[in-house]
DNA sequence: CCGCGACGTTGCTCTGAAACAAACTCCCGG
DNA sequence: CCGGGAGTTTGTTTCAGAGCAACGTCGCGG
């Protein structure tokens, strides 16, 4: 196994307060791999037992319910922690995480966990962060769940990805990883017919651009107004 | 003002493992104050300057739309911190916390969070943990959100307060603080029509008993089928 | 290069629940 | 004891979007 680059982790919020030895021996513990597209890299419910920094690629993070329907929670890109359950006291994972393309990741064993928050500065401050941010986030698609018609709520969906993950190219801005219908739909609780309708109506009204699985938002600021309930 | 008296915190899970003496000196920086049914503790998007902890009464935690309308995404009851804010490196309060009920309160200003998580053995660790089951039970609801129809909603929403407020009582289980249609609407993302006539029919059909503000499930096992998609 | 499976599109139907409307009842304060 | 506001009920209308169905198309693996 070649030894892991420090450059990975300089620059982190987690990491940027240390130096280059801590840095160091943080990557002389860690586990990295590599996950296909599509493969789950922890499910809801099993034991925690690692926890995780994503160095490249993108993963949604989701959940399944009884009836087989799943929603997906949020997404995580690269240069964030994730599966971070130790921080709240669990010891199972609360939902389960999938790569939305192939991506890179490095892991340590949950008992390190606590040894990080103590010794390295910033660690743990820098992970609550996430922690806050990501349940701000949660709250406000929550909110959207619950408030705005379906138009509104794909359209933020879109918009969501395009900001996180965006990369401008002429055409417009460009979705990073692989997106299907029918993931939209279980972002926004419809269906991928109903999504499929929208994006080729926004298609027609020039405010997208779309083939199999990728996504091109060509005129973000009328996708703002199509987000917004009064349109 | 009257000295606090020792027994409002033993025995809570965040000061579970404190001395007499660490619990004097926590009460004797506390602040206590009552609050009257309908009133806001804080503001959402108000400077985050003291954390809190229920003692008594309930609370429902709210996001307000730019459009006005509200949805309640969690209640708290006795016992509970709340607005902990400063665990998650916040600055400002993400949701208004309104008391359902006449409800008592401790506060302390954020600066002592840090002192407190470092000096009080377990207090972390149990803040930490409410943390976790908070974020876990806000997924549920957002899952649920997503993926249920609104009669499963409103039983569950209904459910949900039952069980964490219930009283037993010969006629059922009595939900302990004031509730009105249009506060579970709020719960659910309906109108407070389509809570009103499942709430008739509930009646109708022997599950529940409710007046003004007020519900009694007297066949909870019922009302769980209800909350089931396969009914 | 072909076939199959995953992904996407589009039409049609039907219904759950929102929107609109109106009236009723409880409770508090003056 | 009266008036008014907050909470609740019930009826009617309307339509967004789910469900069902069928077909089109891309791209990988054999």
């Amino acid at each position: 196994m070649p030894r892991l680059d420090e450059s990975l982790l300089t620059g982190l919020p987690p990491f940027s307060r240390l130096g280059r030895d801590q840095i160091r021996e943080i990557l002389d513990q860690a586990a990295s791999r590599r996950y296909d597209e599509g493969t789950a890299i922890f499910e809801e419910g099993f034991e925690a037992d690692r926890f995780y920094l994503l160095l490249d690629g993108y993963l949604r993070v989701v959940r399944t319910t009884e009836g087989g329907e799943q929603i997906i929670v949020l997404h995580i890109s690269p240069g964030q922690l994730f599966g971070i359950a130790p921080a709240l006291q669990r010891n199972t994972y609360p939902a389960t995480a999938v790569a939305a393309a192939e991506s890179l990741a490095l892991s340590w064993p949950v008992g390190l966990w606590e040894r990080f928050t103590r010794e390295y500065e910033g660690f743990a401050t820098e992970s609550y962060r996430t922690l806050g941010q990501r349940l701000g986030q949660i709250q406000d698609t929550l909110t959207e769940m619950a408030t705005q018609a379906v138009e509104q709520r794909v359209a933020s969906a879109v918009l969501r990805m395009a900001n996180q993950s965006g990369r401008k190219t002429d055409e417009g801005i460009e979705i990073a990883f692989p997106v299907t219908r029918q993931n939209i739909s279980d972002m926004t609780g419809t269906t991928l017919h109903t999504v499929s309708r929208l994006l080729s109506r926004w298609e027609k009204d020039g405010v997208v651009r779309s083939t199999r699985k990728h996504i091109v938002v060509t005129d973000p600021h009328r996708l703002v107004l199509l987000s917004d309930p009064q349109g």
